[in-house]
DNA sequence: AATTAACTCAACCGCTCAAAT
DNA sequence: TATTTGAGCGGTTGAGTTAAT
């Protein structure tokens, strides 16, 4: 005997979430906290299987999300990270507030991985490659903004020096703070930053362009009745948040120092897997 | 302006493991 | 104790977008 069987998967709803599936996804969990995946579409009247509420939840609709370009000094901590816990991208994800582990998985398999490459470097055992192996550069990053006008088709395959880091912009959004009714979910954060309809410039988030399906919940109708600016999108109050990568950052810094001494960097690794 | 190729990233798939029964 | 499920994770896919030709 185990558990009710899961969710049927007749009738689900499968692909893009609508604004509409967003605003039931938030409003349920802003009620009743993470967690009951299972339960939860039933209860939010979702036709979609719990799992894939979870995702669509941890991945772009949890208001901690940090939107925006993925510094440099986070490039180096996901690099010091990958090489000391491989592609344990949750555990990664942990030790960047903000990101997530799709957005860092995504971002290595697409952009660092092959910036390594271009650096000789293997990306899989952070170790110098033999030979130096020439990524291979797509046309569009190697004529951008210049003249190279060779034929695409051999261009694909030339060999190049290192890549220039493009920079990477994911959609922009403003990310300003929510008090989330606390639950047994929440024990990691009660406090969170979210998107909002009008805040964010008085709280100096101004710099960030309302974008995405945030847009259509805060001005459009359908049912972006302003569900985040009622249910409480609370004043942004300067926190750690806003400097939530100094704590990372001051770890990794410190295990620059420590180097040589791979005992520590072992260390390091396992107290992360705790 | 149209076509092609490259790129991004949200979403899905399948697996593992802990918890529930 | 065995069975089954829920939750979480990493790998992969493909639609949409952007840039080059």
């Amino acid at each position: 005997m185990g558990r009710a069987p899961c969710c049927t998967k007749v009738g689900l709803h499968r692909g893009p979430w609508t604004p509409r599936e967003d605003t039931l996804l938030v409003n349920y969990v802003q009620t009743h906290g993470e967690g009951h995946w299972r339960s939860l579409p039933n209860k939010a009247v979702l036709h979609r299987c719990g799992k894939s509420c979870r995702l669509r939840w941890m991945n772009y609709l949890r208001p901690d999300i940090k939107r925006g370009n993925i510094s440099t000094d986070e490039d180096d901590l996901i690099i010091r990270l990958h090489s000391l816990l491989g592609n344990r991208w949750s555990l990664i994800a942990g030790r960047l507030p903000g990101r997530t582990d799709n957005e860092i998985k995504n971002y290595w398999n697409t952009y660092l991985s092959k910036r390594l490459l271009s650096q000789g470097i293997d990306p899989n055992t952070h170790k110098k490659l033999p030979k130096p192996v020439v990524q291979q550069v797509s046309k569009r990053k190697n004529s951008r903004g210049s003249n190279n006008k060779q034929n695409p088709k051999k261009a694909k395959t030339t060999l190049e020096p290192a890549v220039i880091p493009k920079v990477h912009l994911p959609k922009p959004s403003k990310v300003t703070s929510i008090y989330f009714p606390r639950n047994d979910s929440f024990d990691q954060c009660n406090t969170f930053s979210t998107v909002c309809s009008s805040q964010g410039e008085e709280e100096g988030m101004g710099t960030q362009a309302i974008q995405g399906p945030w847009s259509e919940y805060v001005s459009n109708g359908e049912n972006g009745t302003g569900f985040l600016s009622e249910s409480g999108c609370h004043p942004r109050v300067p926190s750690e948040d806003d400097n939530s990568l100094d704590k990372p950052y001051e770890e990794y810094l410190q295990l620059l120092k420590a180097n040589e001494d791979q005992l520590q960097l072992d260390a390091f690794a396992e107290s992360l897997l705790i």
